[in-house]
DNA sequence: CTAAAAAAGACCTATAATGTCTTTTTAGGG
DNA sequence: CCCTAAAAAGACATTATAGGTCTTTTTTAG
């Protein structure tokens, strides 16, 4: 059970290593998947996710590449988790109230917010520089 | 992320029913599906998991069905998720030591062990009694 | 012996995971 | 203004998992 998937694994494999070189410092793609050991096109995927939200910054073209949108203290893996793994949700029942058609007797709501709150807490706690850190 | 199947969903609302119930008295399958509204045959498969681990004790034939295998504050929903879902496991890396070729290097592991470890933690914590009472 | 019930196993469909391939857009340098 | 390098976008393919169903077998009380 809760297993992070590949895309989330290849994920963070790939933005940690960006966050480990040197800020302004243009990455290939085609680099980091050799790097990180990850399929470059299924990373180019990635990547796009992260550039749209801004994890990332990309330039096209000639010389062109990534680079973290943010310091990269500034950002955390539950944002890159929740960038490609959507958000962390235990059960249903805790995306919104309601959405349980049993929530007002169900014991076991609760408990999933907890876990969910739990998880999100450790998650949000870890920055890309303490993850890039040697 | 980390999302229970419908399985699991199931699995809980079956066996929190059946801890609902006065002990000792044995439930047909087909009332407590009907009860918390799974289809029968699907939570067939369910409880014969949970039969084969002792968390409910089974009768075949006439007058049979499904008691709980223990006492409910005996049973926690650890045991009931992990029996139907399989273990907690929010990155391979974490199964064993060695599994993770660049576990030595990987800043990353030692986050999920701890989102293994307050999860399960959490979950153990409660109890079908718990999850039974009104 | 019969009927009621769980156990076991084969089967099926839809969705998600895990990619690949091709085409398009963008940009820098000569 | 081309040419080339690079990311973006989107269609496609394959496999595994989720989420079941159906049929047959085994067990047991009466």
């Amino acid at each position: 059970m809760m297993e992070l998937t590949r895309k989330g694994e290849y994920a963070i494999r790939g933005i940690v290593y960006l966050a480990s070189r040197p800020p302004e410092q243009v990455c290939l793609l085609s680099d980091i998947a050799a790097a990180v050991d990850v399929p470059p096109t299924f990373l180019a995927k990635i990547f796009q996710q992260f550039s749209k939200i801004g994890l990332v910054k990309s330039y096209r073209g000639t010389g062109g590449g990534f680079i973290l949108g943010r310091a990269a203290d500034k950002i955390t893996l539950l944002e890159v988790v929740e960038a490609v793994e959507g958000p962390i949700i235990p059960n249903r029942c805790v995306i919104s109230t309601g959405e349980c058609p049993r929530d007002i007797t169900c014991n076991v709501h609760p408990v999933w917010v907890d876990v969910q709150q739990k998880v999100r807490d450790l998650l949000n706690n870890v920055t890309l520089q303490k993850l890039a850190e040697k």
